[in-house]
DNA sequence: TTGCGATGTATCGGTGCGATACATCGACGC
DNA sequence: GCGTCGATGTATCGCACCGATACATCGCAA
């Protein structure tokens, strides 16, 4: 997931660790707390040595390629490659099991301007069918098992049937709009990063 | 977290591991999926370990203590000790910042009935502040950073931003209930292992 | 000038997950 | 009587990710 996230930031354009984790807290607000350092350090390093990114400045022609704003030492600036972004549109593309759950979910459809319509289709039936599955699951413990759980537990599993059916609502309304061709923006494809301006 | 979920499970009635995940899942089914048995059987190694829980017929007086429904060798019958309980009741009210995020605070509110009622008051207010602090990520992201995004990634914003608000106006009224000293129902406390029936 | 908060890179131990293996049991069809 | 299939049941392994921590630099304000 991780892979996916990060791959898709640095698509958009290059950056360091820290500004990477901002990006993401941002991006993924609504899904996750922000990635930990534990978590995306080892990552970076594993998608370097994979050949997905590259330290920025390496590249080629030398010196300064990107100047960064304040030049220090110390900053590692990195860049995807055309491999990496060849497989982040393999990983936007594959659904696993837990390309829908809250996590999987989350970031694959904050890359939805990347991915096409077909794929955004699969996702988005895929993950309405994993919230329903939950919502039956609840309605059954509320019906059936009721008397046999406290009032506090009664009401937090209510309270997660509500989430649940708002949710599913929400991913009817977004599928609807993408049956009838009209996305909620195709407008505003983010900025690619310029291979050579 | 999954210590005070076992202990507080253990603490209603014996229980194999099996059992144990089945409860679980239905427990805390709008918390989290199911818990995995990479998790659960090293945690109830740990617990055993640490004297919290001992397997049923190891307690005292030779034989079967507790007759299993189906007397197959290979079960594993968990029962919580005293001094299980006091950790049970040491983690309940313990309070660190795990506390606040989705699974704990669910785990905790769970076993609310076992909690007494300025311990339930202090986690549903730290509750409402992390939540109100997700919130006000979600606005200022969709304030002063809406233009950066994609639609995709605001829609999700705003989908996120008002499950947090939904979520906020609950635990208000619960917070609201405790303080007038009317819990959910302080009706049906669950049954507590019988230590000698 | 000193000291603090933001920026920045990095590691370590622990928690929990998903896949997998393996064994028994009751129910069902044949 | 026989196979086999799904539910029950215990257990381990490797991996992903988190939280705490360490450490170093920078800009700014007291």
């Amino acid at each position: 997931m991780l892979d996916l996230a990060i791959l898709g930031l640095l698509h958009e354009s290059p950056m360091h660790g820290y500004e990477l984790r901002k990006q993401l807290a941002t991006k993924l607000g609504a899904i996750r707390a922000a990635i930990s350092y534990g978590s995306l350090y080892p990552t970076l390093r594993r998608l370097q040595v994979a050949g997905w990114i590259i330290e920025a400045g390496e590249t080629a022609a030398g010196a300064e390629e990107i100047p960064p704003l304040t030049s220090r030492r110390g900053r590692v600036v990195y860049k995807i490659t055309a491999e990496g972004k060849e497989r982040f549109q393999e990983l936007l593309a594959q659904a696993g099991p837990e390309t829908y759950d809250d996590t999987g979910f989350g970031v694959h459809f904050a890359f939805f301007a990347r991915t096409d319509q077909a794929t955004r289709l699969r996702i988005l039936e895929g993950r309405r069918r994993k919230v329903e599955e939950r919502r039956e699951g609840l309605r059954d413990v509320l019906g059936r098992a009721a008397e046999r759980l406290d009032a506090y537990t009664l009401e937090l599993q209510r309270h997660g049937l509500d989430a649940c059916e708002r949710e599913v609502r929400w991913l009817e309304e977004l599928i609807a709009n993408e049956r009838s061709g009209r996305a909620p923006q195709a407008a505003t494809p983010p900025p690619d990063t310029p291979e050579r301006p």
